[in-house]
DNA sequence: TCCTAAACTTAAACTAGTTTATTTTTTTTC
DNA sequence: GAAAAAAAATAAACTAGTTTAAGTTTAGGA
């Protein structure tokens, strides 16, 4: 069966944890919105209700706060074969708030809220796909809180450019700072230490 | 149907989310380890392996991590009719990074690794029982680091007394300064502050 | 119930990371 | 491809939270 290729990327991603015939992908795929946004759009915005949970064809986006003194924490990174949406909102349906900004031009498959009930109701399978999905978002947020709270900035700041260096390509100096938990200068320091030190 | 205590707590607490016949419950209980441990025991070990997930129906317990320094981070606080384990090790069957000690004489119930798949396979409802239970942890873990992120130790502890007081009675400030991110000193120059002002 | 270890308090010196301000470099836009 | 805007670098003054150290209170085991 021949789907289009960001089709057939989100049912690889799907296809890691469950097993589907062909009619269920159609099914699914049935239920998938695509979405384009430019970059320096929003696909969510404080005091929105996240009505989607969105799979990432194509693109780079950041999922950020900003605290009373106006400060942007970015919490999550997302690029290709990633999903994203803030959970607490979609869930609950009480206003977000967090803001999803594309740092590039972005193509995504969103799934509905509205047709999530109807998804699991018609295709069981997916309340496996999603109960996998989620113990693994928890456990690498889990990983991921620990090691910030152990770790110095500059170790936090060294940790993501090993493990990430394809997302940091993509990505502002400024941006790394906000998702590492310090300022921009801080950042330079970092560097020019490490550069007299090696 | 007639069941003990620690069982109808644990039923209770499925029941939120899925129905369950009573045979289905039966079977479900017989999955279950019974597990008691004495204050100051550990139900996990960094090094060890999570071959539990656990149910709490009495005590206390505090689930840390131990940095380069030798200090404690407390990541979580379990009481009854809270879940616990290392979740990252219990899925991956990695080595542990966490300890997980009753603060009190605890009772709990197990669910081994071993029985999960089992578990999925003769109950599927499970999956979707444990697709909830994760969907919300995952909610709270990202509403907590967020707010911890932009809020001041001061804040966090005023917050963490207000919002879990009945936390707060059963554990040593030293704990509750290891869960909020600072020094048992700085809490104690905290209350100073709040006393001077109020 | 007493004794001892652990928990909590107070305070002064200290440090990782911030703030503010200026300059240089890079990116965007027309 | 030049002008304007945004991002990054550098450096000095500053602050939230730590460290160290000494004294006080509390808890729990023999």
């Amino acid at each position: 069966m021949e789907f289009k290729e960001s089709h057939n990327l989100i049912i690889k991603n799907v296809s890691r944890f469950i097993d589907l015939t062909d009619l269920e992908k159609q099914k699914y795929i049935s239920l998938l919105k695509e979405v384009n946004i430019k970059k320096r759009d929003f696909l969510l915005q404080a005091g929105d209700v996240a009505r989607y949970e969105y799979f990432i064809t194509k693109g780079c986006l950041k999922t950020y706060s900003i605290d009373e003194e106006g400060k942007q924490h970015i919490s999550m990174f997302g690029i290709e074969d990633y999903w994203t949406t803030d959970m607490a909102s979609f869930i609950s349906g009480e206003p977000s708030h967090f803001f999803v900004e594309a740092l590039e031009d972005t193509e995504l498959l969103a799934m509905p809220r509205t047709k999530y009930d109807l998804l699991f109701q018609e295709i069981p399978k997916f309340e496996r796909f999603y109960r996998i999905l989620y113990q693994r978002s928890l456990m690498s947020y889990i990983r991921r809180s620990n090691l910030n709270i152990s770790m110095t900035a500059e170790e936090r700041y060294i940790r993501f450019m090993e493990r990430y260096p394809h997302i940091v390509r993509r990505i502002k100096q400024k941006d790394l700072a906000a998702y590492i938990g310090v300022t921009p200068e801080f950042i330079s320091m970092i560097k020019l230490k490490i550069k007299k030190t090696s």
